[in-house]
DNA sequence: ATGGTAGCGCTGCTA
């Protein structure tokens, strides 16, 4: 099973590049996230021509997050209990089970600076996430949580001369840890250990062209995936090209008998 | 290079 994340920044914009993607990776399971859509405005049928089924969970101009599947999608829930009624209720979070995993695709809040009131809800929003999936089900079932995370893991993640604070925090990055020591494995790691690359590049100063990214969109899986993960990619190759995302798809396979 | 680009939507916010 192909299972793949790509924040694609407006849906909209990036339909025929998404299209394309689709018709030379054929995942079976895509993850997208800021698609920028009302539910009502989502592309369904030019899905479905190519043999998806989907499930999107929008809000219109920010945000918003789908599921792309062609093993069948079910069980589809959007967002999570949240523990500060206060916060804002965004379309960050869809979950279905595609072909016997729980899929969840995440847009995780930006964090805007370490002394924003933004960086804060990262937090919390980051809490309730591992909450949300350590409850629900046990590190023994197939599990998968794919999207932009905001957050690098680790300082091979992130271009020298890149200042990132927010994305590199001790505070992020044991929120991330809370989902490991549950028992998710970033995939992308377990097959490249030391490789320094990226999957988001800043639009401005061009970047992508002078190799100054952070890896920040990841596929975290529970052992009875990671442990049948053959192959991970970052494809930047989706990034080149004219009106690219400034992110790439990230997919990995496995064999799931 | 503390600037720069992109998307949404029409003013400034978000990233």
């Amino acid at each position: 099973m192909r299972i793949a994340t790509w924040n694609v920044n407006s849906l909209n914009v990036r339909l025929g590049r998404v299209e394309e993607w689709l018709d030379y990776a054929r995942p079976d399971v895509l993850c997208m996230q800021e698609t920028k859509l009302a539910d009502a405005a989502f592309p369904y049928l030019a899905f479905e021509a190519r043999g998806y089924e989907a499930a999107h969970h929008g809000q219109g101009r920010w945000n918003g997050v789908a599921i792309l599947s062609r093993v069948g999608i079910d069980d589809v829930v959007a967002g999570m209990p949240r523990s500060t009624p206060t916060d804002p209720d965004e379309a960050r979070l869809l979950t279905a089970t595609c072909g016997g995993v729980r899929v969840s695709s995440v847009y995780v809040p930006n964090g805007r600076s370490l002394t924003d009131d933004h960086y804060q809800y990262k937090l919390r929003w980051l809490a309730d996430l591992r909450s949300f999936v350590t409850t629900a089900a046990d590190p023994t079932a197939p599990r998968v949580v794919a999207g932009d995370f905001n957050i690098a893991p680790a300082d091979n993640d992130v271009a020298p001369g890149i200042r990132a604070d927010t994305h590199t925090s001790p505070a992020v990055r044991g929120a991330l840890g809370g989902l490991l020591e549950w028992g998710m494995v970033d995939v992308f790691r377990q097959h490249h250990p030391v490789e320094p690359i990226y999957s988001w590049w800043d639009y401005r100063a061009g970047d992508f062209h002078k190799g100054r990214g952070l890896r920040i969109d990841l596929l975290l899986a529970t052992a009875p995936v990671a442990g049948r993960t053959s192959f991970v990619l970052i494809d930047r190759q989706a990034r080149k090209g004219k009106l690219p995302s400034d992110h790439a798809p990230v997919l990995l396979d496995a064999d799931l008998g």
